[in-house]
DNA sequence: CAGTAATCGAGACGGTACGTCTGGTCTTCGG
DNA sequence: CCGAAGACCAGACGTACCGTCTCGATTACTG
């Protein structure tokens, strides 16, 4: 399942990128990479049912035994091709302001959702993830996871910080924080707009009066 | 698109249960409950994969072209079948106590989503609804926007009854009622039990404190 | 095994050619033809290495499938395309002559077999019926065991008409005469030409002088 | 081509079986050996399309390219491992008795052929003979045309010794003797009993009855 | 006695074809 | 005209081999 981990650890000193084609050391770099590429490709230009196995194949240059060597499904395939692209920054910024932190945050988690092109992969996977209980837990675990404990660090640092209550149930707080936003992206279709986040945000100070100093 | 529609009137009163196996008269009205069973049960037994218009057919001891008659592609008759089935009360209540009807309500809509057969039927539908721009539009003319009414109700009589400002952003406050709930069954796969809905419905209630004059 | 027999009777009264792509009553003949001939082509044009189900199918402008259908493997078409090109004349003539119609025969035999667009098919099949013990049977049985019975028939004619003797051993005579022809077409590859048939012949009229009257 | 010709000189004497695996001077008469028998096991025991080159590397315990370095492909290396099979003896006696002599080793050959494990790899060689005339080629020259000098040596040594006609045209002749006995076991799949073979000597002596002192 | 050159097992690589499966379309017949 | 039957073209599926390649280890000649 986790099978787009690198395995291949190449060059020990002052390696330039070496590339081999298959060889005893593992995989070809180039290969895998192409693979990836191909396959956000496709899903970009013709959507989800588009992508298939040959047509990566073809398209990156690659031999489709040489996919099916690496990974089991085209899921697989995108699942990778997501992970390596959504390395971007989605981390909670710390600026010490709980309502500005939460409020940029869920800004771009919208932004990253409604309209990033790897928004529109992520919607492809929770959509398979419907589909297929395995790929599910395997969705969870290499992505949903790690987000969602990010999706945790603002309001855990005001805890810790004292700003808000010990007891605060962060589990469930972040749900009614991010779900609305998850729920106009992959079911009512409704716009995300700075307002509705900025809605979301302002509810769950209101509810938190002490969390905001000024609001003395 | 909107395929499924009975232009059949079967038998009125005193008629024999005619059965009609394709005459000229119209559509069989027996062929067009096996593929809405047959659907139904492959997608309960083999997962969304397993649907396919071929096992429909054979399963259902119809041609597939009869199927292509009436539906376009399998989602449609999922969707069919959906409908038919999903006829059951999601109805808010109206007690008159706004808090209790909407624990009430919402406690039955995560048993529909998460535990319901016709939930299960919901989840690939809405999973196809990502791949699929074409069925999102019928998806959500045909089920999401009578559900979001019928979502709105209790808040909207509420406002009639002067219980809720005039201004209130119905929509925006609905979103933060359900869309948790949608999170943790589509994305998250947590469990979603009374605890969780009830919490939901108090932190509503917390935000608009006037709608529970008991709370004085 | 016996997948190329056309068990379409088309046209009752009058019948045009009406043409059909695949109805309730049975297959499509222009598919069968397109099929044999794409076959025999890629036969003569690639070698039998070069005749692939893929190859057929694309030639032929025919779903693959369609080839599974009707035939089992590629050997299969080839026998098929080659049944329906040697009904040519092999058949021995019959001019009162013994002497003359042996020489006819096996002259007419050796240029189908090492000359003809067909022979190069026979030795094809005849490869490969050494690899496919199934293949052997249906091979023999479809065309190996009737052409053997065209070879006897000059001898038995003779037989009949008491130019030989009544106990000749037909089977083993008829290998003497062709089998050396077969050798050199299959194993030596040495030129089969008139000398070397008629010498055949010879060398049995020596054997049996109560054959030619003339001799005495 | 003439690929398996061996250029090592196993260990002369005294020498301990000092195997190699590689090393600058020569291939490795362990992995020759190893795969010739491969070859030779998988053909009898899959037939000629279960031999394959990877399917030899795996049982001979060699890599893929360690064959490839020595043969150019699966037929090579079969046509390796029949010579050197094969290397029995299909030799004429010579006992002096001309009809003694050609039953004999007509029964022998008879027996090579259709009966002996060398005799179906030689019918899988032949086979693809017919496909190939490169291999066709190589075939006849490292086999064919030896075997067929063998094939002539009684009738040589008769003509020698003057009991056949100097101008007996040896090769025609031997074509009737041993052509009928490939015919059968490449084409007919009849039996090649003593009965034939003896029949077929019993033939050429009549005809030649010089050669018989003792039938006056 | 190091350096070098060839072979070895291993296995990844780009390809081609395999035989199967499903999707949609089309054509015919009986009711 | 509808429905059953089923052949048709199209094309993706996942597998098996092909023949090429690159690698590290091994070994025996060479300098």
């Amino acid at each position: 399942m986790a099978s787009g981990t690198r395995d291949v650890e190449v060059d020990g000193a002052g390696g330039s990128a070496r590339q081999h084609h298959g060889n005893r050391h593992g995989r070809s770099e180039q290969a895998r990479l192409a693979v990836l590429e191909a396959a956000d490709d496709l899903l970009a230009e013709k959507g989800f049912a588009g992508v298939t196995m040959e047509g990566i194949a073809g398209r990156a240059g690659v031999a489709k035994q040489t996919i099916y060597r690496w990974w089991s499904t085209k899921t697989d395939v995108l699942l990778d091709a997501f992970l390596q692209d959504a390395a971007e920054d989605l981390t909670p910024p710390d600026s010490g302001d709980l309502a500005h932190d939460l409020r940029d945050y869920l800004r771009r988690l919208a932004h990253f959702l409604a309209e990033s092109d790897s928004g529109a992969v992520f919607r492809a996977l929770i959509a398979q993830a419907q589909h297929d209980p395995a790929f599910a837990v395997d969705f969870r675990a290499r992505w949903l996871d790690p987000q969602r404990r990010r999706d945790h660090l603002s309001l855990e640092r005001a805890v810790h910080s004292g700003r808000l209550p010990a007891d605060l149930d962060i589990a469930t707080e972040t749900d009614q924080l991010v779900g609305p936003l998850y729920y106009r992206v992959l079911v009512t279709a409704d716009p995300v707009d700075h307002a509705f986040t900025d809605r979301l945000v302002e509810t769950f100070l209101r509810r938190h009066p002490s969390s905001t100093p000024e609001a003395s």
